[in-house]
DNA sequence: ACCATACGATATGTACCGTATCGAAATAAA
DNA sequence: TTTATTTCGATACGGTACATATCGTATGGT
């Protein structure tokens, strides 16, 4: 334990008072929404608090800094989100797993994850929490599905999985942050079919 | 004037003692040290003030807030930056160009240029003024250019010029953000290389 | 029964922000 | 030369948020 990384319920004490389950969902939820109505900048713990209704103390118990509040709010959210979906073929999968992605970005995950990523650039022990909670493992999963399609045949050999997987989604974090255009799934489509066809002709 | 952007030296007034052209600078550079030294969240204002050795509301004066300083000192580097560097062959210059661009993110405009993408997540105004200041020119010289590269026939025709952009310069933003490896060189020829030829089969 | 901890509430000290004000200096206009 | 206006360093001020500490009560394990 004690890895570094943000952690989200610490461990169980030994004895005493048990934490109430229910307070943890409370406090995540208020900082969640008020991410969503104010910003992560403006809002202060202590609105988070007052929003839970809990005191300020029950958090500072739980958590070491607001980062760490809205990471773990993230995390509860997106966990049980879809990753990869079986296609009837192997390329569309990809694509709809961009749109899948695109569309969660749309809303309320895009703004939670734009603060935190973010805000990690400022705070190394959240970026840390991010990549290994966020992106990693979500990277992984797509190495191994590139691996898979170069092995079919159906991608390009000899190819690094992990310039692949930055062609197709880097633009979509570029996007969500620049603001230089909508994440739409036509803007998908277009940053897919450009990689994979190449931009240079022939 | 006031386009709603941050400014940088505000119109000068009618009589009265003019200012210090030398001041300016005194303070954009502590800035830039500072960024690098000890972050941007952690540098106050007060501390720019102290080691430019002038007194607070001088800064004050000039600039509304931290990010307008750090914008005004990144493109006072930056601006005489090189932008598109003519080669032997059309697609070799746009690789070059995207290699000196990784090259300036490795160095001291990495720590600068990230901590204003960060900031710009909370705050309008400043992610206004980057965009004007930084990203948009950049863009519409990109964008002329594949035009160029589309018309004579070394681009596939048809394709969009902004996704274009996103699909070659997305993947450097990703990595300095995220920090999932290196900016080399190798890894921009990697990006280069999958997003010419693409990365399916045939 | 006893102990350890959670909990809400409140107080504390620190840090930074942004504004205001002061006296001296520098310059343009009268 | 005089006067008005602005800059400059310095400092005081009120406001806000952070993070910790403490108090009295509540809750559960041993």
């Amino acid at each position: 334990m004690k890895t570094g990384a943000l952690q989200t319920a610490m461990d169980a004490p030994r004895g005493g008072r048990p934490r109430d389950p229910q307070i943890q969902r409370a406090i995540l939820k208020a900082a969640a929404d008020l991410v969503l109505e104010i910003g992560f900048k403006v809002m202060s713990i202590d609105a988070v608090a007052v929003r839970a209704g809990v005191g300020r103390m029950t958090i500072y118990r739980r958590w070491p800094n607001k980062a760490a509040i809205v990471m773990d709010a993230f995390v509860a959210r997106v966990d049980p989100g879809t990753l990869f979906i079986p296609a009837k073929n192997y390329l569309d999968s990809i694509r709809l797993q961009m749109r899948s992605m695109a569309k969660a970005f749309r809303g309320r995950d895009g703004s939670l994850i734009r603060a935190l990523l973010a805000e990690a650039q400022f705070d190394p022990e959240l970026a840390t929490a991010l990549r290994e909670r966020w992106t990693m493992p979500r990277r992984r999963m797509a190495i191994s599905y590139f691996e898979e399609g170069m092995r079919k045949g159906i991608l390009r050999p000899g190819l690094d999985p992990d310039a692949i997987i930055d062609v197709l989604y880097a633009p979509i974090y570029y996007r969500l942050q620049m603001g230089t255009g909508p994440l739409s799934d036509a803007y998908i489509d277009e940053i897919f079919d450009h990689a994979m066809k190449g931009i240079k002709r022939e």
